[in-house]
DNA sequence: AGTTATCTGTACCGATGAGTATGAAAAAGC
DNA sequence: GCTTTTTCATACTCATCGGTACAGATAACT
């Protein structure tokens, strides 16, 4: 299977790889075409023929980010034996893929197209479709827990995930801003020490009782 | 003090917090001057006349935004007498600004240019300062918690000022993406009811002993 | 009334945005 | 060697970007 016309000069996936890259430095609208075809090292309608139009290479983007980027921990994750191994292995590999020296700090889902204009709109839409999916996917998992036995029986896994899920943006976040690997993980200790399974009590995994928002205060 | 010459069609303050909604929308780079003078009801010489360029008018608007938006939550939250009090204040409270109704969902500081291209860069940069300023003041209250007794003498300012930060910078994510005030909420009270103050108990605000990453696990 | 100072509206500026037309170049198939 | 097919490089399109020049309008001050 050799290709007819003239080969192509470079290589797609290294081409993709690059531009991987630098939408996760710059974000979807941050990103010119020109950022681009510099950094692939190829010119303007080789990257659309190769590629498509912006947004088409965007989502190949972020498809590659799924397989190699820390969007890949989650995968690893979700096949712990225990709901806590999950919620470990998860934040601990995130943590550090967030602060990997070679590559841009944090999440391209977060931080791909948070907030713009409407000309992106699609792709926030989609990256918060995907944010969505990890947490669904997370609550799923932790669900299963619940029905092992390993979680008890009334721990909500909707705030679980949820409250998961939001650590690990802050995390992106707090990347973004220059924190090191070992201060998100020192974080993670301590929600891990927190992590209300690791005490064998399911007082703070619900709020069976008491309802939400009537807490009692410790003052 | 009557100004001069011809006076002011509309309210600068009034255009200023039409500046600010959709700078908090769309963030910096997604917002274009066209997007404000429409919003604003003014047109581009007169914005300019009033408030300098786009960049001058967006600092101007995060001023405007540390007043009145989420952010002055931080200010009220810091004058609690406990720790506790405290965390409790600012989570809760930027919990329900962040899904305020008549408001965009989310924070500005966080989604007003979190990865921009070359030439938001400076915006990018105070942004991220504003974020460092907070949890600065957060963990110096903290520290202050710490000598007056209200916290334990070897709790880890650092790790919980970084940790709350966290949680609410993933809030700022998680109300981008939809999540409800209730939603938002449920997680606060989950940890607060972690809150390792609130609990009595010292073994896991910090490490002593044990050393980062050398904790015993669940399983 | 006349002067001066400021604001408004239109119409414009050069630069850059994403996307493409076109012809030369380079391979395979015959 | 010639055709066919695909890629490459230059140079272009049109729309929008942030920012401004300029003339008319509207007020206070003298």
């Amino acid at each position: 299977m050799v290709a007819k016309g003239r080969p192509r000069k470079f290589d797609t996936n290294e081409a993709l790889d690059k531009a991987l890259i630098v939408f996760w430095q710059r974000g979807f609208e941050g990103t010119s075409l020109s950022d681009l075809t510099e950094a692939m090292g190829i010119n303007r309608p080789s990257l659309y023929a190769a590629f498509g139009d912006k947004e088409t290479l965007f989502r190949r983007a972020l498809d590659r980010y799924a397989e190699v980027g820390p969007a890949a921990v989650l995968h690893g994750a979700l096949q712990q034996p225990t709901a806590r191994g999950v919620i470990e292995h998860l934040l601990r590999g995130v943590a550090e893929a967030f602060t990997h020296p070679d590559r841009p700090a944090g999440c391209l889902v977060v931080q791909g197209a948070l907030s713009c204009g409407e000309t992106a709109e699609a792709v926030k839409q989609e990256l918060c479709c995907r944010r969505a999916s990890a947490e669904a996917q997370l609550r799923e998992r932790l669900e299963r827990a619940k029905a092992e036995g390993d979680l008890p029986p009334d721990a909500d896994t909707a705030i679980l995930s949820r409250y998961v899920s939001i650590v690990v943006k802050g995390m992106s976040v707090q990347a973004a801003d220059g924190a090191s690997r070992a201060e998100l993980l020192a974080v993670v200790d301590m929600v891990l020490n927190c992590w209300p399974a690791g005490r064998a009590t399911s007082e703070n995994l619900s709020n069976s009782g008491k309802g939400i928002g009537v807490l009692s205060r410790a003052e």
